[in-house]
DNA sequence: TTAAAAACAATAATCATTATCAATTTTATA
DNA sequence: TATAAAATTGATAATGATTATTGTTTTTAA
């Protein structure tokens, strides 16, 4: 991959903005920096990070496609409410693949965990939903 | 909900192919019983049976949006070689939610497990993937 | 310094899905 | 059974996210 102005701001501003945003979410805040960026590039270094293995493509959380500025596996819990995605450290799950595994006899590599119910704040404000 | 012979076809279709067929897969199989059915009737529908709880939508397993006949719950499994889905009972994860919401404090009510790993089948014919 | 390779901006194309609308079907009631 | 309102349909246009194309610009190795 060679170098590109770009690609760098497009990754800083992944970096900096840890909250799962959609390629037209960064393309509304890399504009800011830089007005003449096409939203084709966003999607094209976007994606072309996550097949590098530098970021994480998450096409789960809510049938549409975000972005994570890490590697580090995590599970995600969406807020019914609120839509608010909380990451959930895998560690509260450990051996989960060789549980699986165990009781299925499937070679689970790899798993993914979404949640939905209510965040604490909505919990709170709206006792009775 | 008013009846409707192509809303009964659908689901009819549905439940005879469990294999969580996507909206274009559905209205393949139902065009063969029905040259005049349109697809927006099928997307009208399947989105209908959803709303009412007698389908359930699944959003998560490969990008791409698919129908269950069943409403009881269950997680997914998709094999990384040959795309094969195979359903896996939540009983094998009992107390899930419970152990989640203990953990971390917010209030889980629902949750969707996508694993991903070989099927045994393709864990045979090609042992060194 | 330069030339090939990669990346760019702009925009057209694609694909899944949804919206629109006039015509048809269903269904409750007379 | 007839009928009229409401729901549903088929056909197709519109939408929205994403990808492909293309001519131009940037990067980088020699």
């Amino acid at each position: 991959m060679k170098y590109s102005k770009q690609r760098a701001l497009i990754l800083e501003t992944l970096k900096q903005n840890p909250s799962h945003p959609t390629a037209e979410e960064i393309f509304k805040l890399v504009r800011q920096k830089d007005a003449n960026i096409s939203l084709a590039t966003v999607y094209r270094n976007l994606n072309q990070l996550a097949n590098h293995g530098i970021i994480r493509k998450l096409e789960h959380i809510d049938n549409v496609t975000r972005f994570d500025h890490t590697l580090s596996e995590h599970h995600h819990f969406i807020c019914t409410s609120c839509s608010k995605v909380i990451d959930i450290a895998p560690s509260i799950l450990p051996y989960l693949n060789e549980q699986i595994t165990e009781q299925t006899g499937l070679a689970v590599t790899h798993a993914d965990i979404f949640l939905k119910g209510l965040c604490p704040h909505c919990r709170n404000t709206q006792p009775n939903n």
